[in-house]
DNA sequence: CTGTTAGCGCCTTCAA
DNA sequence: TTGAAGGCGCTAACAG
């Protein structure tokens, strides 16, 4: 890697220099104190030369390349975006790079993925959703060091860096019990997703907690399509009674209302409309949606964290779950007189 | 990387398997036919070891390391994360990687960010729509194998892959033209960037070929905070006669119509307003956004096809331009009478 | 402080 | 067809 025609090695600076390739090697990496005059001559050379060490060698004898992985299902999805994106920035300035890995959905895929992906590696961050948790489980046995993000994995050695769904979800709950609302429903995401499950456990728990509201559950999706398609549904739902909907998360929710507004159904008027992960588009759809912001940066970043530990052979950190935001905007609105 | 303990190497394998490393990595690179019953025995040997030969050793002896990288300005731009979704799953068609590296918009810091990713790679793709030509041109030749993308860079010794912005723009033109528009603003991009001096390129061109059209810009950005805070400006032209609008981008364009919403113009009735990308949300924005669509994966394809190329030591491929495709939706109507 | 010597794990001639 | 040996480029002992 790294060159075109043959390579120039720390022997041909040693050579150029007049000393020995431990030499250039101890002036490269600062180690020992070296005469300045050595040192000079070897810059020199190096300068003259333009080498630049071989990181495959540096790796082989290290045992390590300054990069690790990142698997995700999808990389058109935001949330992994940020999640990237806080996760590249953060490595970055610790002169770690990242690799990623899309599984494109193929959820069968995902465990040869970041197997592979972690033998190039020296460490991963887990992004798989729908993955069995007994099998994520020995995964992540197997490809330490890892930190698994947006997913709770009870019991494993590992540290997690998540969203607490479940409380988003009451927290949005309760945000519409007090415009009045108690007929409400959740438009939920695909059926494995471990996230759509911690909402679901969040509307449970909601509607346990008060007994006044009542939340009905209506497959939905994770995506813009997802929420535009079951916009029918949903109508019949507020037919049925229904005020508010909580959307899987905020591209639903934008297609939903996209619908609604074609059916001529007011939001929030005559429905009110709530998403989730608060995306760049949430401040800007007509009304504005009211969302759970999520830091996904933040959570790159505190992945990033916890990895620096695993390779530096520190102990497994604290596991953190991020609390969402409430963010009300427009799309949510005291229930109808 | 790839072992957490004292890893097993090929060595361990030849021993348990009674024969010798040669043999072994024989079988692991089928080269030469090998006698059966040894193939068989070092089979056993490696499933029983579960051994998986260093990916280090390997890109040490061969000089490469299957992965290439992909530096980009902004990991959370719609168009990057396309381009990077189908360069990655083009490249992991053919057993590469693709590691990111996100500049985080400090142009200052991309060549170094290039040279740095690039030497750990066997190959470099480059989206730096905002650094100066000759700067690029020393940079391709010095990071190459490379292939640069969504800017041209005339005379450079490189595959680009890109977008025909001036040919989209002025078809966006003729389109509104055709709807009886002879008054048009383009709220521009960022203005160091090569896409944004291309789209403006298109808008001269227009003017041009039709005298009876007059193309003003207005100085907007690439983002949606950038299109709604246009929006003063962007009435203000209205008010002088100005019908449509063209965005720089989507996002641009979904800002703008968002603020004009609120501000009580109607789009397309009062004004009509195109965007550029074609981003999944402007199938959903109300009203659904009229937008020049760009292939996005295919980029990223097309783009590893070339590194793919220039890796094996192909020649440089031809360039390509993909001439983006009106896609007209609700938010460009006919001027009012 | 410096040079010599062994590897890191693998592949690849070269003989046998 | 197989094995022995050298080398990819670098670093880390170990002497000197």
């Amino acid at each position: 890697m790294g060159e075109r025609t043959r390579a120039i090695t720390i022997a041909d600076v040693a050579a150029r220099a007049g000393v020995s390739q431990a030499s250039v090697s101890r002036v490269l990496n600062r180690k020992q104190s070296v005469d300045p005059a050595i040192v000079r001559a070897v810059q020199d050379a190096i300068d003259v030369l333009g080498y630049t060490p071989s990181v495959a060698a540096r790796s082989l004898v290290h045992g390590r390349n300054d990069t690790i992985a990142m698997v995700v299902p999808d990389l058109e999805n935001p949330l992994f975006q940020g999640i990237l994106k806080g996760l590249s920035l953060a490595a970055a300035s610790d002169h770690y790079r990242v690799l990623v890995a899309d599984t494109a959905e193929v959820v069968d895929d995902e465990e040869a993925t970041a197997i592979e992906a972690r033998h190039r590696c020296d460490a991963l961050v887990l992004c798989a959703p729908r993955m069995p948790e007994e099998r994520l489980r020995r995964l992540v046995a197997r490809v330490a060091p890892v930190v698994v993000v947006n997913r709770p994995l009870p019991g494993a050695e590992v540290p997690i860096v998540g969203v607490d769904y479940a409380r988003g979800i009451r927290d949005l709950v309760d945000h519409l019990r007090g415009l009045g609302h108690e007929r409400i429903a959740y438009v939920s995401g695909p059926a494995a997703s471990a996230s759509n499950a911690e909402r679901l456990r969040g509307v449970e728990e909601a509607s346990a907690a008060d007994p006044s509201v009542r939340i009905d559950v209506i497959a939905g999706g994770s995506r813009l399509d997802d929420g535009y398609m079951v916009a029918e549904a949903v109508t019949n739902a507020r037919a049925a009674g229904v005020t508010a909907v909580i959307a899987f998360n905020d591209l639903v929710a934008l297609g939903l209302m996209t619908r609604l507004t074609e059916l001529g159904v007011s939001v929030p008027r005559d429905l009110s409309v709530a998403g989730f992960d608060d995306v760049p588009m949430a401040r800007f759809s007509t009304p504005r949606l009211t969302s759970m912001s999520v830091p996904r940066g933040e959570i790159g970043a505190q992945a990033w964290a916890r990895l620096r530990t695993l390779i530096a052979g520190g102990p497994i950190e604290h596991s953190v779950l991020y609390r969402p935001r409430l963010e009300i905007r427009d799309s949510t609105g005291p229930v109808a007189a």
